[in-house]
DNA sequence: CAGCGTCGTAAATCATAGGG
DNA sequence: CCCCTATGATTTACGACGCT
């Protein structure tokens, strides 16, 4: 399925590639502290109510759009250590 | 306490290089599939019983070799003519 | 329609393996 | 042994699509 924006360029080989667009934000790392509280709140419930959202967004300066896509992401890290946790016990 | 657990999960970090067999073999495919690098779940899943990975290491192995490719075409040059011309005597029988 | 869910990925960054 | 860079893994940020 297509993702994001494909240049049109018939010469390039990476042109029919799958190229973030020029307006995504730069990946910026969040800070020890950041991370650990996200981490307890995720503890806490893996799922965010609007207003818990709210009030970690506010009180660790991310933006609501970053607490939820933290959860969203972390909740996929999740996944992905129990299948792997899964798929070692089946031989 | 934290910086002791923090130690523990980094630990998952450790790693070996893939084997040059594994190596070649992904890269073989990468190569054939330049115009569209993106092996299907069927396709990973092949590939990483061929490789000895699992399908999640071929997921990060093409990600991180799209991305590598894509900053610096030049400096994987060489390597793509060589798996080119394989892929061209493979495909002469 | 708004809005949050998952899935797969880009791109940056991390941590170390390994070679010179 | 000491760098240094190549390499595998992890972390942010979205686009595409799903469901309600």
């Amino acid at each position: 399925h297509k993702e994001e924006k494909h240049e049109l360029d018939p010469n390039n080989p990476v042109a029919n590639w799958i190229h973030a667009r020029s307006t995504r934000k730069k990946r910026c790392p969040y800070t020890k502290y950041q991370t650990l509280e996200l981490e307890k709140e995720f503890l806490f419930n893996m799922y965010l109510t609007r207003d818990r959202r709210y009030e970690v967004a506010r009180v660790l300066n991310l933006t609501e759009r970053q607490v939820k896509i933290w959860f969203q992401n972390r909740r996929m890290k999740m996944k992905k250590m129990n299948k792997e946790k899964t798929d070692k016990e089946q031989q | 306490v934290m910086i002791l657990r923090s130690r523990f999960l980094d630990a998952r970090r450790k790693r070996r290089n893939f084997s040059k067999q594994a190596t070649e073999i992904l890269n073989e495919y990468f190569y054939s599939h330049l115009s569209n690098p993106y092996p299907s779940e069927e396709a990973k899943e092949e590939l990483a019983k061929k490789c000895s990975i699992t399908v999640s290491q071929v997921s990060n192995w093409f990600g991180n070799k799209r991305i590598r490719y894509k900053k610096n075409i030049g400096k994987f040059q060489e390597e793509a003519n060589l798996y080119a011309a394989k892929t061209a005597v493979t495909a002469a029988h």
